[in-house]
RNA sequence: GGGAGCAUAGCUCAGUUGGUUCAGAGCGUCUGCCUUACAAGCAGAGGGUCGGGGGUUCGACUCCCUCUGCUCCCACCA
């Protein structure tokens, strides 16, 4: 077979994916074994794929992959979030662009577009998965807003609300008033922003509605909010301001009455100490105003104009009605001074006009004892976070968590199932035909018609946060008392999920508060955390700064595997991702290097008669060991989730001890033969590394894993065991170590000497050394002959040490005796003092007495050692002297 | 301002209860090689007073305090 000398991965993956799919291979049905079960962290159903997906989804890949390995029964669940926010801001940039404003759409044609974009753009980045290598059982993909997963999501808004843990508050929105929305906080970009700082003097009342002569002042970057004023507000610990306690001062301008109140939440060193209360307009104000029972006064519309309420410039613009009130106040004699200022200031992200804080009716659900169960199931140990640092972090959000706002002022997301009776109640019901009933209860005279739904719909997350539950029975939501159907008894609890620390509280506490609640059993056993992928300055890979490469590109370039393992490489948990292109060429090279390893073997004449060579036979016997205890430490990597050290383990025994070791002794000379024994164990060994590395690096690994012998139509590596370790003796694996030092040793020499890697060599051995070993040397490090001595006989050459054992290469009129007297000499003084450090320590009684006895024997071993390479040293200076 | 975390080789990171010649790995760098699997390779080499200072201890990269620098989350100051 003639394989060309480069992995061409491009015409490997498309195949082998195809094979997979026909095959079915990713898709799991309950049975006897083990499962082991992933839902996807569902990415935005318009999204495309981006670097951040793909370290999330490979590491979802690797674990998934060494599941089914492993015999468990691996299912990862694929699907993809309705994420109202981001998909109706789409929407709507996309009616923009053909001429149609949102405002002047219905709801149901509104939606008629949003539902056809989804049908166009939905699904794609589950497409680009599969060119990942992403083995998800794609015949369970779910969609937040499919049917049924919607009925699920109702079902829990009512299964709450009837529970009472949902009710109808208020509270402060971002209000954009050029959109006319309300927008998240993570839309809401804070920007520094002059101003001016008016100091506004606010005259005492006489208790008549009067003013006095006596007045306090106030600092505000908002004048013409003056109106909507509820109070003025100090510190009770600001003694300046005592005299006005109990005193009553007028808003200027309208000369209403407004009490003077305390709250710790002002500062007395900021501005004046004295604050004006703004409950309507200010969130903060709004929560001093619930502290102290003030009146909400409402001035500005939706429109960011005043209103009625204002009294005075109503129909205005803020920002005009702000130059305006400053000229009145200063004509009233109310401005005192104004200062310049600048201030973060709120803009909104789409249309860039200034977040008007609006207070507005929204639901909650309230949090404390959902948020205890949580913070008990990892507390308790029920769910364990990777890494632990993330702790603290859970702890503090779940500690201080606040009720949850659930309603958003969007289209496009599940609808809240409240519905109006004319008379401005309401009931909550499932669907309007059971809404009818129940309103017809409190109020038989209503119709269907008279029945208004809510016109909000729910935070994406009161969606998702079911996920793992509704992925596989879309009833148990909001039926906790209902049979978990045969897929979720099965499935569930989920093994492990694996997403960003940034949605700890959003998304992860909430699903293990619903797992709570639902089935009385946590979402998941483990939660790693991945880190920001990052470019190589330490940027956030974002669109704007087109820093982030497209996957699709990197995978065309470089082979999916190669793509995955430059992710892992560098992927530590919870640690950012410093991502540069050179870790995926690392990955290709990674990929050539089996490739080749494979051409090589594959190319050989295998010679049934001929028996296997010394070397051959330690050879074999030294990888097996090395191949156990590999194996071992990459199970443990594995078990503490430490998925680059389990590669970066694998990588070393496939590149450094397969090919470069391995490899290189049973290789048969240019035109010769291997032994069969010799040739079963290496493919043996092949194998088993393929099977190791598969989890990673799936593409190439079928391919070779289906090269490397006859397989039947439907066998795969997929389905391969997990190699396992056998017993090892380390005795083998420090023998031969011993014999890779002595290889290095003698190749060092032949650089320095600048010796021919061909030139053959005579070594001579003083001291132990494993005889077993000896082909080792010989064969790679090219010695013709290996004799022991108890003298090296005052020869010129050159020495080297492999422990406590000196090996000595005679190289009559090559080496210059000085200079390798100079180099002995460093050596030997290093050594000395090496010596004397250790005997300082050992003539430390304390040292002696308090150390356990381990470690004293330690230091006597190595007082020893040292002093048996002190005395070597200066019998090789002197017998060079001789010479 | 509140909370959390980080600082080890040029870069990205390991270093598991303080104790083996423990100061490591990968990449990069340098040197020599087109050696009949692979130059996307082979062989070899250099490189760090473990951020600064102090303390505890027989012993500190590891524990404590402090300073400096950086990151993230929350609140962003009328």
């Amino acid at each position: 077979m003639e394989l060309p000398a480069k992995y061409n991965p491009s015409t490997v993956e498309d195949k082998w994916y195809a094979y997979w799919l026909e095959n079915k291979f990713f898709h799991s049905e309950p049975d006897e074994r083990e499962p082991y079960t992933i839902v996807i962290p569902p990415p935005n159903v318009t999204g495309i794929l981006h670097m951040g997906h793909v370290l999330n989804n490979t590491l979802n890949d690797v674990l998934i992959r060494k599941a089914r390995m492993d015999g468990k029964n691996a299912c990862w669940v694929p699907g993809t979030d309705h994420a109202s926010i981001a998909t109706e801001n789409k929407v709507v940039n996309k009616l923009k662009g053909m001429g149609i404003n949102k405002e002047d759409l219905t709801r149901e044609e509104f939606l008629k577009y949003a539902w056809e974009w989804k049908e166009e753009h939905g699904g794609i980045i589950l497409k680009q998965l599969r060119k990942l290598g992403a083995s998800c059982d794609w015949d369970r993909t779910k969609f937040t807003m499919d049917p049924d997963l919607t009925e699920a999501v109702i079902n829990t808004f009512v299964y709450f609300y009837r529970k009472g843990l949902i009710y109808k508050g208020v509270r402060m929105v971002n209000w954009d008033p050029a959109g006319l929305t309300a927008v998240s906080d993570e839309e809401v970009v804070h920007k520094d922003t002059k101003s001016h700082f008016y100091h506004l003097r606010y005259y005492i009342s006489d208790g008549n509605g009067n003013p006095t002569d006596k007045y306090l002042v106030i600092a505000t970057t908002r004048p013409e909010t003056i109106m909507a004023d509820a109070a003025i507000c100090v510190n009770p610990a600001d003694e300046r301001h005592h005299w006005l306690r109990g005193k009553k001062v007028l808003i200027p301008l309208i000369n209403r009455e407004i009490p003077v109140v305390e709250d710790d939440y002002v500062e007395m060193d900021f501005g004046t100490g004295c604050l004006k209360v703004t409950p309507a307009h200010d969130v903060h104000d709004y929560e001093i105003g619930l502290r102290h029972n003030l009146p909400v006064i409402d001035i500005i519309d939706e429109h960011g104009r005043l209103n009625e309420k204002a009294q005075i410039l109503v129909g205005e613009d803020r920002f005009e009605a702000r130059k305006k009130i400053v000229q009145m106040l200063r004509e009233a004699g109310n401005l005192e001074k104004v200062e310049e200022y600048t201030s973060p200031v709120g803009y909104s992200e789409r249309t860039n006009a200034v977040i008007e804080p609006r207070l507005s009716a929204q639901w909650f659900l309230k949090m404390d004892a959902l948020a205890a169960e949580a913070l008990d199931a990892v507390e308790s140990g029920r769910v364990k976070l990777i890494p632990e640092k993330y702790m603290a972090t859970y702890r503090h959000w779940m500690e201080n968590a606040r009720d949850w706002c659930i309603s958003r002022q969007l289209w496009w997301g599940q609808r809240i199932p409240a519905y109006y009776l004319p008379d401005g109640r309401y009931v909550v019901e499932p669907t309007a035909e059971k809404a009818l009933e129940a309103a017809r209860k409190l109020d038989p005279s209503v119709t269907a018609a008279d029945l208004r739904q809510d016109e909000d719909v729910l935070d994406t997350w009161f969606s998702s946060w079911l996920w793992p539950i509704s992925v596989f029975d879309t009833n148990r939501p909001g039926h906790p008392e209902s049979a978990p159907n045969k897929d979720l008894a099965y499935y569930y609890p989920t093994s492990d999920l694996v997403t960003g620390p940034d949605i700890i509280f959003f998304w992860v506490a909430r699903m293990i508060m619903a797992g709570g609640e639902f089935m009385d059993e946590v979402p998941f056993r483990n939660v790693y955390f991945t880190g920001i992928v990052r470019d190589k300055l330490g940027r956030k890979m974002s669109k704007q700064l087109g820093n982030s490469p497209d996957p699709l590109v990197l995978i065309e370039k470089y082979g999916a595997d190669a793509v995955r393992i430059g992710m892992l490489l560098c992927a530590s948990a919870g640690n950012d991702i410093f991502y540069d292109e050179s870790q995926v060429e690392q990955g290709r090279n990674f990929c050539n290097k089996i490739w080749n390893s494979f051409r090589l073997v594959s190319g050989w004449k295998v010679d049934e008669q001929l028996q296997q060579t010394e070397v051959d036979k330690v050879a074999v016997k030294w990888f097996d060991n090395k191949l156990s205890k590999t194996i071992e430490t990459v199970e443990d990597h594995y078990r503490k989730f430490r998925i680059s050290d389990a590669l970066m383990a694998i990588y070393k025994l496939f590149w450094d001890d397969y090919c470069s070791w391995y490899l290189e002794l049973v290789k048969p000379a240019y035109g010769g033969a291997v032994s069969a024994q010799t040739y079963m164990a290496t493919l043996e060994f092949f194998g088993k590394l393929l099977k190791m590395i598969h989890p990673v690096m799936p593409f190439i690994t079928e391919e070779l894993w289906q090269a490397m012998a006859e397989r039947k139509e439907g066998e795969t590596i997929m389905y391969q065991r997990t190699p396992v370790a056998g017993q090892y003796d380390e005795g083998v694996i420090a023998g031969f170590e011993a014999a890779m030092e002595a290889v290095n040793g003698v190749r060092g020499i032949r650089q320095q000497k600048n010796l021919s890697p061909r030139e053959a060599l005579s070594l001579k051995i003083k001291g132990e050394f494993p005889s077993e070993f000896l082909p080792v040397v010989e064969k790679l490090a090219a010695v013709s002959s290996v004799e022991h001595t108890a003298d090296f006989g005052g020869v010129a050459g050159a020495s080297f040490m492999v422990g406590t054992t000196e090996m000595f290469i005679p190289l009559a009129g090559v080496v210059n005796a000085g200079e390798e007297i100079a180099k002995l000499e460093a050596e030997l003084k290093y050594q000395e003092e090496f010596l004397a450090s250790v005997r300082k320590k050992l003539s430390n009684e304390n040292f002696v007495a308090h150390a356990p006895e381990k470690v004293v024997a330690i230091e006597r071993k190595k007082e020893a050692d040292s002093l048996s390479k002190i005395e070597s040293y200066k019998s090789q200076i002197a017998a060079l002297k001789n010479s």
